[in-house]
RNA sequence: CGGGGCGUGGCGCAGCCUGGUAGCGCGCUUGUUUUGGGUACAAGAGGCCCCCGGUUCGAGUCCGGGCGCCCCGACCA
């Protein structure tokens, strides 16, 4: 993308409205801007980011088995009156009514209709497990809005829903999602860490939340120190054989993690001292099992293996995809701007031109660019280069390819890492093969 | 839902108390200048002062009503 063709509205200065550094950075960075309290509209490069988020978790997804669906926004209020929960969701469930009065809902959530549309196809305990997903916009009427797009109204979720044959079954599909979101969070370039979470009237430790560490994150948490460094990507697990699931998932949860509404002081007192990790976290995504509460209270049912009936047993599984986008500025950034994990970043580098209209800048950098015009950000723009500096790094593209006339008159760039502000100058394909290298 | 605050060019704000022909910085346009971390100078463009009603000779300013948005708390993926 050329910058001067682009809808990339940087902004220099903070707008009265964002708080949070995340919130803040957003917008100048022009990756979104409000339309209405707690409803963004998604620019270009904000976009992107969403994208290649969604990528990885459909990635991920698909990995474990899961298939993915796409279910409406809108939802008939009589489907939601079959569980009950018209009734039961409260405010929060923006109602609709439609020309014809009918009665209509901007789905905050899909077990409803995810288990509507399992029991019109599945018949026979033979056809389980079954695990679906879809990743679409919810709205929830939150009474306050807030921190940018991770307390939103309009959010993107991916949602996933498990169906078994019994308990064992549902287990196992539980501890598959587990390892799903933990690769998952890994390739976002993220440190996610899964803790206990409430799991109501159900009962059970099949609940957990996975937090991103930020110091703004609306929770206090509590971790062992083992649950850090591990790598999921490297250790693989096959995630057909329950005895391979189950040790993997006692290894995972043997690692006291907990929020501070689940907090044990007794429990935390027995690890070492120097392994006890204290901070903040923010919620990014939950996994739950709730067995049949939804088969049961909208009369789904399958032929199980004896010829009676059962309703088969669920879990469900979100992750905040857009939420995701501010919870991982909140923890990935400086005083400059936005950091961006490679994995997710909306342009791989930024090549700036420091002296537009100069023949040997622009022939080199026009080379550059070539090599990937839709994964590099031009900055063509006439501007010092000050400001191309300073936007580069508030936007926190991962790399920065750095044209300038000395260098391009001996054929080299500079290359400047921004995680770490680290500078070399390297010839332009070297720069490149740096730059795409995974 | 309790408490507080704000709506004035694209953005950040002043003006309102004490009514009298709307201002500053940034951004934008044109020219000159500068050329490796948001350059300087000059000349410009751009405003239903959130909306409706009232008071007044006259309302951005005072009064009433409405709408929108933000912050603290409770709540929440």
């Amino acid at each position: 993308m050329r910058l001067s063709r682009s809808f990339l509205p940087t902004l220099k200065e903070t707008p009265a409205d964002a708080q949070i550094a995340s919130h803040r950075l957003m917008l100048r960075a022009g990756l979104v801007r409000q339309t209405a309290s707690g409803i963004y509209a998604w620019l270009p490069a904000g976009l992107r980011v969403l994208r290649n988020i969604e990528t990885i978790v459909r990635q991920e997804q698909n990995r474990v088995g899961a298939q993915e669906l796409l279910m409406p926004t809108l939802q008939s209020a009589d489907l939601w009156r079959r569980s009950g929960r018209y009734d039961a969701y409260g405010p929060e469930m923006l109602r609709i009514r439609d020309r014809h009065e009918r009665e209509l809902l901007y789905g905050p959530t899909n077990e409803e209709m995810i288990t509507d549309l399992f029991g019109q196809v599945v018949k026979s305990y033979k056809d389980l497990p079954k695990a679906l997903y879809h990743i679409q916009w919810k709205f929830r009427d939150e009474v306050r809005p807030r921190f940018g797009v991770m307390r939103g109204r309009e959010f993107l979720m991916k949602d996933a829903y498990s169906f078994d044959q019994d308990y064992a079954s549902a287990v196992a599909s539980y501890q598959r999602m587990m390892l799903a979101y933990l690769r998952t969070f890994q390739r976002l370039g993220v440190r996610a860490v899964p803790m206990v979470a409430d799991t109501g009237p159900i009962g059970g430790e099949l609940s957990h939340e996975f937090l991103i560490l930020a110091p703004t994150g609306e929770s206090g948490v509590f971790y062992d120190a083992a649950l850090e460094g591990q790598d999921w990507l490297a250790e693989p697990v096959d995630t057909d054989n329950h005895q391979a699931l189950a040790s993997f998932f006692d290894e995972v949860t043997s690692h006291y993690a907990a929020t501070d509404e689940k907090h044990d002081e007794a429990a935390w007192d027995k690890i070492p001292v120097e392994r006890r990790r204290e901070g903040r976290g923010i919620e990014v995504g939950h996994i739950f099992y709730f067995g049949d509460k939804y088969t049961k209270s909208m009369d789904i049912s399958v032929t199980g293996p004896d010829g009676t009936m059962i309703h088969p047993e669920m879990g469900s599984y979100g992750i905040g995809v857009s939420r995701l986008v501010g919870a991982i500025i909140e923890a990935s950034h400086d005083d400059a701007g936005i950091i961006w994990p490679e994995s997710i970043a909306p342009f791989r580098a930024v090549i700036i031109n420091l002296k537009g209209g100069d023949e040997e800048c622009d022939a080199l950098c026009e080379k550059l660019y070539a090599a990937g015009p839709d994964a590099l950000l031009y900055d063509d723009r006439k501007d010092r280069a000050g400001a191309k500096f300073a936007d580069a790094d508030l936007m926190g593209h991962p790399w920065q390819i750095i044209v300038g006339p000395r260098g391009a008159k001996a054929g080299l760039v500079e290359l400047k890492h921004r995680a770490t502000g680290e500078r070399v100058e390297i010839s332009p394909e070297e720069a490149l093969k740096k730059v795409f290298a995974v």
